[in-house]
DNA sequence: CTTTACGCCTGACGGC
DNA sequence: TGCCGTCAGGCGTAAA
């Protein structure tokens, strides 16, 4: 499933197909996604072009004059542009037709995705209300993460992929901003100093931002807009590694469950 | 308030 | 070959 990168990747991907097109005709074979796809979501969209096609966090606002439509990839959700609505496969879940002849298609065998209505500002949405701050923005840094993490005992893992710290960062992105900033991921997020939190945050800005610029990582099923995949996998350094040598030091690379999900981390260079 | 466990779903993979 | 257990990029919710 798409961390912040691979959103941002579909984003930018998107954007260009849909920004001042308007949808023609909204096909739903399958409305039981995470909560239900509205059904008057056709009446929301036809006759209002795009825009603008923005991201908060993991989530994609894709604004017209009436609101914005809400889409979230869950864990196994694609996003692609078409050249029709031919050719319908297994978990092709939602279309949107344009007015280009173009096709916007959901695919997602999982279904943990989602596909909301939002009229009013998105940032008030119960989804989006109690986010953290964008990794990108001025307001994410050291600082933050020191001041909200001090009486906590949870693992510093767990403690950033929590989007109400900051969004973004998901379970491949945890373990590779931890493995760069050399903290060890079960380490207890109060107890970590104010310079080891500064190069943390940088870490995840660098780990992100080069993820982005390799489009995405290519893991089981992301692809980009066309259906390509990232090649950020290339660049990890410690997830899906275990038992690997480290890159640092040469230390095998272990995995371990921190919080109901895998791991990865280097245990010499990591503390 | 914090922290943990679980459930939602399907598909791929490894062991037997 | 088939069956079964485990695991997978997220996140809301319930419970302690």
């Amino acid at each position: 499933m798409p961390e912040l990168p691979e959103v941002e990747t579909i984003r930018r991907g998107i954007s260009p197909w849909l920004l001042n097109r308007t949808v023609t005709q909204v096909i739903v074979r399958q409305d039981r996604l995470r909560w239900p796809v509205p059904p008057d979501l056709e009446s929301c969209l036809i006759g209002r072009p795009f825009t603008a096609v923005m991201r908060r966090a993991k989530y994609l606002l894709l604004k017209n004059a009436a609101g914005w439509l809400l889409i979230h990839l869950g864990m196994s959700g694609t996003l692609r542009i078409l050249e029709s609505t031919a050719g319908v496969t297994l978990h092709d879940h939602v279309d949107l037709l344009l007015d280009n002849r173009r096709c916007l298609r959901l695919n997602d065998p999982r279904r943990f995705g989602a596909v909301l209505w939002v009229d009013g500002s998105p940032e008030e949405h119960p989804l989006l209300a109690h986010l953290g701050p964008e990794p990108f923005s001025e307001a994410f840094d050291g600082a933050l993460l020191y001041a909200r993490s001090r009486g906590r005992a949870l693992a510093v893992k767990n403690f950033i992929m929590d989007q109400r710290i900051v969004v973004g960062v998901g379970n491949i992105y945890a373990s590779e901003a931890l493995f760069r900033a050399g903290i060890h991921p079960a380490r207890p997020a109060g107890r970590i100093s104010r310079a080891r939190y500064d190069a943390l945050a940088v870490a995840v800005r660098e780990v992100l931002s080069a993820a982005i610029e390799a489009g995405g990582t290519s893991l089981r099923d992301f692809t980009n807009e066309h259906g390509r995949p990232g090649y950020f996998s290339q660049q990890l350094l410690v997830y899906g590694k275990k038992g690997q040598a480290c890159v640092q030091c040469g230390a095998v690379i272990r995995c371990e469950v921190i919080g109901q999900r895998s791991s990865y981390f280097c245990p010499h260079c990591q503390r």
